[in-house]
DNA sequence: GTGTATTGTGTTATATCATAACATGTCAAG
DNA sequence: CTTGACATGTTATGATATAACACAATACAC
């Protein structure tokens, strides 16, 4: 069972800003995502496993680097190729997601969900949250059927401010 | 006077795969890209000016190495901070794009028109377009809102197939 | 016009991110 | 028990990007 008191992720607040669903965090995410691997006939082998409860576990974006040093630490290959083909893996079976604005990854949160991801990272603290895609997706979608563009994956981020920074950088009228 | 049969872009078919603004290619937007920034106070430098027409005249996204040998040959500096710079303030304002899943820069096809612009990017020939992204914009904000977060900055990429390679890659009924 | 601040250009050096190419290991199907 | 497909690991290199500093050009106050 989810314990969000032991969730890494949802213990501490900071890392999302977004109220998040604490019934899908990283024990039973990873559940899931080996199940839907199996239906496809794909292995949730033991570097893409740790890969993603490492993705589940921080709870925020990380560089290939970063994942790498923490597989190498483990036991596994420690070179960049390990990382980055247990990252692309996940990626291309919507069990990860990459910010391209970062140069880092992130698990996805809703995985098996259809849905073009949508991403608000705030330029202060650097949080990644997932915001529900869908309307983006269609909007782009039509956009492209005009021109005759046929579109295959989608990479949609905002920059911005995470409502704690917002605060933070335009401080509330009568306080220092 | 614009003419399409020597705009570099223009007289190349595969170069753009939607019909563009014919009346808008390089000198038009050299031209115009001038004016607004003297609004602002902003100055278009010779490496800055070059830069510009560099991409207009490539008519397609280049990596800011490929920029950089161009600057170089024509005497401008050769090291890497040469072609960033340039190409960073010619995105800060609004006369430039960075399409992150291309690591590479394109000139922006609509200066000063108030766009959240939307990039499709074909898979095949890597040709980019840049369409309208407003409706887009709009559906991120309010998934932003509802989150509470601040909306500055956006990326939005879409990797497909374009008309041309999209015929290509699934050829029509009877045809070898 | 001269001094001063600001902005821009160029450099060296280095950091960061990513992939090609190949060797070895694992495992299921035949 | 071998073959073929996939996975993991390696070495090596490539590609992208930035920090930090020196100098030049420009703008601006006086």
């Amino acid at each position: 069972m989810h314990d969000p008191l032991t969730c890494p992720g949802c213990a501490q607040p900071d890392l999302a800003f977004a109220p998040h669903d604490h019934t899908r965090c990283a024990d039973d995410l990873l559940a899931l995502a080996e199940t839907q691997l199996a239906q496809g006939g794909q292995r949730l082998t033991p570097v893409r496993r740790r890969t993603l409860q490492i993705l589940l576990e921080a709870h925020r974006a990380m560089g290939a680097y970063d994942v790498l040093e923490r597989l190498a630490a483990e036991g596994f290959g420690h070179q960049p190729p390990v990382a980055y083909r247990a990252l692309e893996f996940l990626e291309e079976h919507g069990l990860a997601h990459r910010i391209r604005r970062l140069n880092a990854f992130t698990a996805c949160m809703h995985p098996g969900e259809i849905h073009a991801p949508a991403f608000l990272i705030c330029r202060v603290c650097n949080v990644v949250a997932e915001a529900p895609g869908v309307a983006i997706g269609m909007a782009l979608g039509q956009a492209a059927k005009k021109l005759g563009f046929t579109v295959e994956r989608t990479t949609v981020e905002a920059l911005g401010l995470c409502p704690a920074c917002a605060l933070a950088e335009r401080p509330v009228r009568g306080v220092a």
